[in-house]
Formats: C-alpha cells, structure tokens, sequence
DNA sequence: GAAATTAAGTCAACATGACTGACATAAACG
DNA sequence: CGTTTATGTCAGTCATGTTGACTTAATTTC
C-alpha cells in the first residue's frame, strides 16, 4: 500500500519514448486518447457477434482466430499460426487439438518437411469461419460505406502502420500467402 | 459502392446467411476479411505495450481499462464503469479494488446520491495512465500520419460506425464527459 | 552415419480475467 | 414504511494465456 505519490521510477525498462521526444499538446493528446477509447469501442463489438455464435459450439475467440487463419491461409504451418497469434505452443495446441478432434481442421505433412504439420479447414470449418465472419463482414461494409469514400484505403494504412514495424514483414509474408475468399463450396459436411 | 450491405438487421443472433439479399463478391469478401485481419494485427501490437508496462506492477489489461475511463471520465459512477466495459460487477470489483487499495484511484460518495461511488484517478494514477498511454500516443500519431491527411477523420466515422447501434448513445454519453487530457500536474486525491 | 537442430506435440502447474448466481448493505424513492 | 437502486462481496467455474521441461520424428550438418 502506498507509494502513492511515488513517482513512479519504474524498473520496466527503458521502453519506447521514442527518438526525439515528441510532445503533444494537451488537446491533441485528448483527442488521440479519444481515439483510442473508440478502437476499444469499435474492438469490443466487432468481436461480440462470433463470439455469441461460438458460445453454441464450446468454442472461444481462440478457436475463432485459429479458424480464420486457417482458413484464409490455408496449408500454413503451426510455427506461422504461432508467428501469427503471437501466443504459446501451448495455448495454441489446446485449441487447436479440438479444432482437428471435431473435425474443422486436418493436419497434412508437409512434402518438402515432413516434420511440418500443414493445416486445413475441412468444409465444416469452412462452413464455421464463413458463418463467424459474416457479421463482421457486414459490419466491416458498413462502417466503411458511412466512413466515405476514401476510407478504406486510409484505414488499411493507417492499421498496417500501427503494427509494429519489426513485425510488418512477418504479417505481409502470411497475408500474402493464399488470400482466400470464403467458400463453402457446396458440401456442408457439418454445420 | 457496392451495396453489399444493406440493412444490417444482424443482432448475432439471426446467425447464419443473411436474408437472400447481401452477397458480396468473393473477391470483396477476401478483401474484407484482410482487413479484419489488420484489424487483429493492429489491436494486438496497439495493445502490448501497455500490457508490458502492466506487467511490472502486477497488473493486466483490465486495470489499464479501468484506469483510462476513470482517468479520461474522472468522477463517473461505477455502473457507467461497468457500461462502458460490458464487464461484470464482480469482475470489476476485483481489479478496481486492487487500484483502490495500491492508491491509484479513489472513490468519493456522490453529492446528490450518496449510494454512488464516484471514481477518481489519484496523483499517481494519473501518472500511471500518462506513462501507459505514451506508447499508444505515439503510435497513434505515426500511424495517422503515416495514413495521410483525411485519416483520422476517416478513421473516427468508420471507428464510430463500427460501434454497435444500440450502444452508440451510451459510447457518446461517456466519451462526452470530462474528456480530459494527460495531466499529472499537482491536485492530488479527489477534490 | 552419427550428432545436432528443428517442428511439433505434450505434460504439469499456474495466473488472469471473464462468467454466474446469490446475498448484504446503505441510501434514495414513493 | 417498504421497495428499488448502487455498490460490494462470496463461492465457484471456465477460457485462455503463461513457463519450463520433455518426447518424437525428420532434417541438416559434420
């Protein structure tokens, strides 16, 4: 209990603070951290629709992510998964463990490496993804179509920039890789 | 633009195809859903370093989130807390309790209802929330800059719209108030 | 061909932050 | 006065994240 008006030395580190100290006025930041209060909001809800549809299938966001990745980029490897979730071998092979055992994802060997582990939807992960993504891609459409026109070429720069820069590559690599629409290409072998 | 979307009568729980309307190209869609991954992506690394410096005191996310609304909205009751985070009274209680009792909020009883808590950052509160905020500051400027001019306009009617309809007028209503700056100037406790 | 490295899977143990439902208190309202 | 409201709290559960160590299989390296 308190060092309250402790100034707050912190051991954490020297972190960020970037090169030339950049000050804000009082005004701007305010209107930055309002910013921010509204990626929470627009976060929040943007999730809040699959995440109600995974509820009746015992599945969380966890699945919903491995999912998608997946399935829009399909054949890809546990270490990009990983690289892509920025979580835990752990973490993710619990959740991925019942995405196979339920049958919305197959592992296949890779040809070159057999070691590696490439992962599929099967149509009924197919079929899941398309059912979790369907809010949002009505969401996604109409909060661009009332931002205007333009905006969603400014909002895909302004989110690549808000990734952080070491990492930009490694997201390219993987967005580049199969960008696959949603198909359930007729057969629903579960649902 | 396309007309997508339409009427977007989608409360998560008419699950599965929208009426008959709505079909996006496959192409579109593809795009689409790229950009929820940019979403992902974004959110992720906009949301680490905070999460780092959280670490060094104990904290998590959930403390972060309580300290910017009651920092941003200082004096707001707790019900709004609880509106704003759609969390809980007991989930709350747990880390607003911590935040009390390690002194980096205070509660006052209401003037008019005294069974209101109203909640206030401390000195070192507000210093916390400074330091937690610089990072997120700075990338957000960057990123707005680097997205060009027109952005951020953009980028708040598309934030705004993303925002589920129904809780557009409470969003309003909370960022409305004290929207306040970063100030850890003198002032200590709650006035 | 043996050794080292790599990809993946797994184990145990643990922390956080969500949830539910029930209940206690104090203040306000009618 | 009794009811409702705002808050706090108890007990228990669940999902998802963590670390560290270890196994197995395949590939690479020497």
């Amino acid at each position: 209990m308190t060092d309250i008006n402790e100034p707050l030395t912190q051991p954490a580190d020297r972190r960020v603070e970037t090169p030339a100290a950049r000050k804000a006025s009082p005004a701007r930041e305010a209107s930055l951290l309002a910013l921010a209060e509204l990626l929470f909001f627009a976060y929040r809800d943007f999730t809040r629709d699959p995440d109600t549809i995974l509820k009746d299938f015992g599945f969380g966001r966890a699945h919903h992510r491995v999912l998608h990745f997946v399935n829009c980029h399909s054949g890809l490897r546990v270490a990009d998964l990983l690289d892509a979730l920025n979580i835990t071998k752990q973490s993710l092979g619990r959740v991925l463990k019942q995405l196979i055992d339920q049958g919305y994802i197959v592992q296949e060997a890779g040809s070159v490496d057999r070691r590696e582990r490439l992962l599929y939807p099967t149509a009924a992960g197919r079929a899941l993804v398309k059912r979790l993504a369907a809010p949002q891609l009505i969401r996604l459409a109409d909060a661009l179509k009332a931002a205007g026109p333009g905006a969603e070429a400014a909002l895909r720069r302004f989110l690549e920039a808000m990734i952080n820069a070491e990492e930009r590559p490694k997201v390219s690599s993987i967005m580049a890789s199969t960008p696959v629409a949603l198909e359930d290409d007729g057969k629903g072998e579960a649902s």
